[in-house]
DNA sequence: GAAATACGATAACAAATGTTAATAGATTTT
DNA sequence: AAAATCTATTAACATTTGTTATCGTATTTC
């Protein structure tokens, strides 16, 4: 608990009862290589934080190929958050990567917090933009930049990402096909 | 004054006093078409609300090339949102398609607003939300829809686009270029 | 209203990227 | 330890998308 605890009182002021009051509704799992965290097709009721591991997130297509859209690491909060806000249900896998440990934060602490902690909006607001910046950068990446070069600094992005996720996972992430990005590395 | 008030209240809980407050930190501006709302190069210290009319949001490569990321309509918000956060120089310009009316909301009141308003954090919060979904959904749909599907589809984000916005701004949205757009719709 | 500019379509060709198939080395499973 | 699976590379070919150039029309500017 020591992580996600050090994580929140970076973003606002919380005392630390207040972070134990809040930590008592949350709960830790772990999950082995391969395992699924969350499935598409079922409402997500829940934000995942990363204690250890590494989580893939990925869409699968009318064809049933999966595209890995988003790689979370350690320290990270991870869910399709978009329909954790909408409730619908979700598009996205989450898939542990390696065997990883997560803290599983449920939509009634998540909801407490927003009315209990004294800064818990705030909490929320820069959680919403911190993910906001991160997507801004793709979709401005994805306009000026080639899959060569976001290739040649994902590690900005993912630091140690070569060492942890095998490349056609990488490739799908820049939405080419593995072949193609073999042939990319070749270039200078 | 009426729209904005409008869009605040159907997200907060806040009383008509709170709004006429907060309003009175904010100007009314007229843009006729082509004008230029905010460079690309400058800090970002305020955010646009749209009364009438429609920005395009584009971004400068190196070789001088304009792409555009986004259309903002009527009734919505606008900014280089990230560098308004991250107080850094913006990437993109944005600039008036049609003689355009945008409220401009400081960032000395917005500030205010997170301070004062009873539900100011959450405000911020929902709009990060909204703006996170939006972006959510442009990712999901580049690894999943063709450009074509996109192009088919793009009244949904955009209504009455066509009408409003030349197709090479349109072809420019989808990354692709215009010749090869012309080419898509003779697609059935 | 004339001149200039912007816009959209099309053709021909070039470059980038995908597909299929084969191979060899790792890694995992049994 | 053997078998099975996963992984990355390469080659040959197909498809998609970009580039350059041209044309006719619409729109804007003077």
């Amino acid at each position: 608990m020591k992580a996600i605890q050090a994580v929140m009182q970076e973003m606002i002021d919380i005392s630390e009862e207040e972070v134990g009051q809040f930590l008592k509704g949350v709960e830790v799992k772990s999950f082995k290589r391969q395992e699924t965290l969350s499935t598409a097709e079922r409402i997500p009721n829940e934000i995942f934080f990363i204690n250890k591991g590494i989580i893939r997130v990925f869409i699968t297509d009318r064809e049933g190929v999966e595209h890995t859209v988003h790689f979370a690491l350690e320290r990270q909060f991870i869910a399709d958050y978009s329909n954790f806000i909408l409730q619908q249900p979700s598009c996205y896998t989450l898939q542990a990567i390696e065997d990883s440990e997560v803290i599983v934060l449920p939509r009634t602490t998540i909801e407490w917090g927003y009315r209990n902690l004294k800064e818990g909006q705030k909490m929320g607001r820069l959680v919403a933009e911190f993910y906001f910046i991160y997507q801004d950068n793709r979709i401005k990446n994805s306009y000026i930049r080639t899959p060569k070069e976001r290739y040649d600094s994902i590690t900005e992005i993912f630091p140690n990402i070569h060492n942890r996720v095998p490349q056609h996972m990488i490739a799908s992430y820049l939405g080419i096909t593995p072949i193609h990005l073999s042939r990319l590395k070749k270039q200078v």
